[in-house]
DNA sequence: CTAGAACTTGACACTGATGTCAGTTTCAAG
DNA sequence: CTTGAAACTGACATCAGTGTCAAGTTCTAG
């Protein structure tokens, strides 16, 4: 598929898009005139991307974690380094604090919300 | 106390503590000489200022709801208006989709970490 | 009184993913 | 072919919290 379709099917810009390839999270083919096509795998892995973005990793460690993943179709293509999993490890932990503080600051909502609603 | 203490004691830099009053979210006595003078709910108060950032309110948000959150010294000064709690209850659905998010990655972090360290 | 630590304001830089615009080229249907 | 939709590259803008530096002022211990 082409860029266009993957961006609707995924509520991804087409930016987004191309600044991933950029990055190297999201390979592509180019047809004869540059254009580029997508397998339907991409789908799958750009919701993948998004869903890292959204935990706070930056792209360079989604580039290197990416080919450690088990994808839709088949098992990783590699196995994580020492170092790269020191450093999941790490956003890993980070991930638990944000987690907490995102819980704490859902019950200050809560708290606000209910007293405004009449309890 | 002063800036620097509070600083100190919350983790957070002093050049955040004055951007946080600049935004209107931290009160600050000042002394004859114009130094920042907190009073010691300040810690607490900044602590619960870095949690909202943290879950990805801005500062703007966290000016109208912070007078409406009860302090750790006494109620709430003011109650939420209907536009702020509508505001409100779409931040809290964010916070639940990021969640979901924060999850759902560190699910396949753990992957990738078990994956490296042999299952 | 004095030295040095701590504080003040103001300004500019950065980060990093994404938006947006411009000018050009390719694709696909009629 | 022609034509309009879709895609290409490249560049610059944005956002918002934070870092950092400079030049000057205040505080406090000795």
């Amino acid at each position: 598929m082409r860029i266009g379709e993957l961006a609707r099917r995924t509520g991804v810009s087409e930016r987004s898009l191309r600044y991933y390839e950029e990055q190297g999270l999201l390979a592509a083919e180019r047809t004869p005139g540059g254009h580029r096509e997508y397998p339907e795998a991409a789908v799958d892995r750009v919701v993948r991307i998004q869903e890292l973005f959204a935990a706070g990793l930056c792209s360079s460690k989604i580039a290197r974690l990416l080919p450690c993943m088990r994808d839709a179709d088949g098992g990783p293509s590699a196995v994580a380094t020492p170092k790269l999993v020191e450093d999941l490890a790490a956003e890993r932990e980070r991930i638990d604090r944000t987690i907490a503080d995102l819980l704490r600051s859902r019950e200050t909502l809560d708290e606000v919300i209910d007293a405004a609603r009449g309890r």
